[in-house]
DNA sequence: TGCTGGTGTATGGTATGCCAGAAACCACGG
DNA sequence: CCGTGGTTTCTGGCATACCATACACCAGCA
């Protein structure tokens, strides 16, 4: 479709180098697999501020934001390390996670109208006709999909915000999450029924069901993942 | 009673001038009444920098952190100013509250134990014999002390630390909200209920009435407080 | 051989100065 | 009197140099 307005380009350029920084070192750090045995956990100001090409300062502010949401820890005259989340902390992101996805659900189910419910019904249907064949990573993709689409239907920003940081950690153990066919299958299950709450705008049984299944992902992973 | 372990004060001399920065900013902005029509709004780093005797340095690494908390908001080449909460952004804190708090009443069934949940008891009776005479002040930080005390129980750390912070912004809006008698007793009994359900390690009741108790916090401040 | 003390080096913390852009101010022309 | 253009000033962004401490390394002594 044709824009009405002009869109000058939001422009990665022309951001503070503070942000440039933040968001390189964000997708560096979430491109690494930080478990793995010889992953390199070790930072350096000077060795990165020489590859960005930048000065220490930009480079410090972009590392304490990373450090405040806990990707990396900044130890003084130590070093700087990219954190490896215990097992305790994810299983405690997960659990979070439930509590406000569980009030968003319950939100949508007076705030949203029927027409996105339908688009989400549509996003639902969308894969389970072609579910049996697919890849472990398009179901991931499609699950935070789903998920991120009942809390934007809450209409409740903070709830969007902060959910967008806990999905970024808890991504980071995907790749030491093995998810059975049979996981997905139910999960799919479980996201029709959730729609169907949704549809019949019956707020508890939505919090419930919401809630449920995310608190199912968190047993799986206490019980099958291995971290530390 | 006496120590056994030499007590090392935890020594608020030694820390960095960032975190010095950090702390006496937000002990600063939180006692400032930001809603008052003369407050003052305006932040200047070198201003700043004189009145605390450091340099820039660490102050904007101090004012960057409370920039991502939410508490000022730093334009390049404009200014820093304290933000002030819309309506809708603290009726949307006190509803994540809502979701977080309700979630540790439900652990907190699973995991207190019967003598906490027997302190907790008494920290309700404490307040409900005296309860008539209270002055505001003092029931809010009771309130707060209950509230806090149910997610200490949860035994989930994340939790603690997420609903910290929510605490600190909606106190700032403390001061804009009348507390009735009336509202004040209706809590009290609220307390007593939810402790009960703990107690009974009702999981599905505890976290329901957490909940719609918060929630009545929401809707009370969205009726009859105004703020902007 | 093993421990101890001193010294060098690496690294985050801090101070300082300059830069660029935005806003305020002012003079000038209509 | 109003608007317009330039200039000054104010302010956060960035670069750089130096500081202080934790650690590693090594020499020397027991």
């Amino acid at each position: 479709m044709a824009d009405t307005q002009l869109q000058i380009e939001p422009i990665g350029e022309a951001q503070s180098l503070k942000v440039r920084a933040y968001e390189a070192l964000k997708t560096a750090i979430m491109q690494l697999n930080i478990y793995a045995p010889d992953a390199e956990l070790r930072l350096d100001e000077r060795a990165l501020s020489a590859k960005f090409g930048v000065s220490r300062t930009p480079l410090r502010e972009a590392l304490a934001q990373l450090d405040q949401e806990g990707l990396v820890r900044i130890v003084a005259r130590r070093g700087i390390y990219i954190v490896r989340k215990t097992k305790i902390e994810v299983l405690e992101m997960i659990t979070v996670w439930a509590a406000l996805e569980s009030m968003a659900a319950r939100l949508a189910t007076k705030e949203a109208s029927d027409e996105e419910l339908s688009r989400l019904h549509d996003l639902v249907d969308t894969f389970s006709t072609d579910g049996v064949g697919l890849q472990m990573g398009e179901y991931s993709d499609a699950n935070i999909r789903f998920h991120q689409a009942i809390i934007s239907l809450s209409k409740c920003q903070l709830l969007a915000d902060m959910t967008e940081k806990l999905f970024f950690h808890v991504r980071a153990i995907r790749q030491r999450t093995i998810v059975e066919n049979d996981r997905a299958k139910r999960s799919i299950i479980d996201h029709k029924e959730i729609v169907a709450a949704l549809e019949a705008r019956d707020t508890e049984r939505a919090e419930r069901l919401v809630r449920e299944h995310t608190l199912k992902l968190r047993d799986h992973v206490e019980r099958f993942v291995e971290i530390d």
